[in-house]
DNA sequence: TTGAAAGCGCTAACAT
DNA sequence: ATGTTAGCGCTTTCAA
């Protein structure tokens, strides 16, 4: 049978509620009486029973972030930011991967009682955020994803929009007048396409440009895969083209693909640009020119601004802050 | 307050017994008494308390993934089907980035009690594991790794002395003579770099092929950036070669970007083979020539496997599985 | 600066 | 097929 915090006790010669002084960080101690415990707890091996303690205190020490994919780099690159930024302030991570199922969304965001985390991180495609029950959440949340979709809660955005404006104008700006929009949708929903949409629209009315249509590629897919497909399929309809503006790397990424195998040089036939900025981009095959979303910076303002509404007199208002960006000028433009 | 089991018993009319009975997938209820329970979870949203039953229980019902890092694609996509496969079993997954250090490594792995998880799943590239302390581990344990280095843990293995070997034979079977080996490691330790350089001689003692120590090029970083740093270093050296043999798919495309900018074409003046299959093979240019290393069977495995052991009866002998693995011809070679 | 007692919400053991 | 009792190991009063 493992230690408990009494057999500490009485092995240290103290009080239950000394020893669990001791692991609460209270300061006012006897040096000699911090030593015996110390001693005890060595002695012993003992590591507390975190259930207890939960159960007693009320909190747990553990956050969920919950995300579409983490197969995706871009989802695994924020996952690993997020999962050290937490690790570093002493809470532990419970990934849970969604697949952007709304309805499985929904039942993460209702169920962090039964998850027993003391906070959430959503990183969402899918959920709108209009409908979401903010009266109905058990734990604070952050929201972390395209900036516009959501002014309700806490939330950690990528100014998507203004990145994927950035980088079509660096296209259109080469005299590029045929730019793909790789990931369009144009819906009046507040989601990542949709915002996404708007920058390369912006982008076009400031230059003088006519959107093309028949260049407007959706995809459910958002990575390589997907990418790969709907301009092989573009490809297949004889439409011509002179640049590619993937709104996001993985996309643009599956696009060089297609590309490639279609003969086409890059950025000679056809530039392209992405938008995250992942590892990968400077590893394609050219290079990708992107927008640096600020991964790394989001993780951390995420887990900070949750770990604010952990502390318990925390009255602050709702929070909206968006991650610097820039262009990130390689090859493939 | 958030209801407890004791309101859904008085609202139903039960015990609290039986309200727990139900949540534990008792079979025998009189249809009327399960009706008036769940009716009363519905009134009352109770959603249940998990520290509480962690607390009586001894169970918690999640377990933990120890990566090194989370941003390779590599453990990205093993995370990804290590915390599915969990979520099927109705178990969570608490992710812990290890960062490849040592010390971090032996600390989350005597620390389950406090991390308060049933068992672990240990993916680790740095540990060696003839020193780990079999009998201080808390919580079943399942280490995920390559073949060989270990047999005193249940160990769910990727056969990479083999993979490797194959890959290397496909090289040498074309005819090339100068096979570098990125990630060589000739030390007698059990590590993933060892265990592949194994893989690597061997096909050239099958082939008659001489080794020259100048091709054998280490990496401390099995990254794309790794690779490339490697693959550019021995270009400096004014080094020749006809091939190029990553020991891991991340490097491997670490030494695409480095031949491109040296103007090398692949597979025509040098080819490339990797291991692993991670998804991002299929989208280089050219695409890589691989072994799949089974990632989610691994997964699968590890999972299922460990949770074999979280059963209270099980008494099976320490498993040691070996993934299948096969060759997977692209463009690089 | 430390101690004693109560109780968090659940499940195990036993009873019926 | 359902109820009663006890207690998991901690933290939280309250007291000294």
């Amino acid at each position: 049978m493992a230690a408990t915090m009494a057999d500490v006790a009485r092995v240290a010669g103290v009080s239950k509620k000394t020893v669990s002084n001791y692991f609460n960080g209270y300061p006012y101690f006897k040096p000699e009486t911090r030593a015996r415990i110390e001693a005890a707890i060595d002695e012993l091996g003992y590591q507390m029973n975190r259930a207890a303690r939960s159960l007693r205190s009320g909190k747990t020490g553990r956050i969920c972030l919950a995300l579409p994919e983490l197969a995706q780099p871009y989802f695994a690159q924020l996952a690993e930011a997020v999962v050290a930024t937490a690790q570093r302030t002493g809470y532990e991570v419970i990934v849970e991967v969604t697949g952007g199922d709304r309805d499985h969304e929904l039942e993460v965001l209702g169920g962090a009682r039964t998850l027993d985390v003391d906070g959430m991180i959503f990183g969402s495609l899918s959920m709108r955020h209009d409908d979401v029950d903010a009266d109905g959440l058990q734990v604070p949340l952050v929201f972390v994803g395209d900036r516009g979709v959501s002014e309700r809660f806490d939330f950690v955005a990528v100014d998507s929009e203004e990145g994927v404006r950035e980088a079509t104008r660096y296209l259109l700006d080469q005299g590029r007048t045929r730019v793909v929009a790789l990931g369009w949708e144009d819906s009046g929903d507040a989601t990542s396409a949709a915002v996404r949409t708007r920058g390369y629209i912006r982008a076009h009315e400031e230059s003088g440009v006519t959107i093309d249509p028949a260049l407007c590629v959706g995809s459910p897919d958002w990575g390589m895969a997907g990418g790969d497909r709907a301009l092989s399929a573009l490809l297949e309809t004889g439409a011509t083209f002179d640049a590619v503006a993937g709104f996001n790397d993985a996309m643009a990424l599956g696009a060089l693909t297609a590309l490639r195998r279609a003969g086409l040089a890059v950025p000679d036939d056809v530039a392209v640009v992405g938008f995250d900025n992942i590892l990968q981009a400077e590893y394609s095959a050219p290079a990708l020119t992107t927008v640096d979303a600020g991964l790394t910076w989001v993780a951390e303002r995420a887990v900070a601004t949750l770990l604010q509404r952990l502390v318990p007199g925390d009255g602050s208002e709702t929070a909206i802050e968006v991650a610097p960006s820039r262009l990130v000028v390689r090859e493939s433009a």
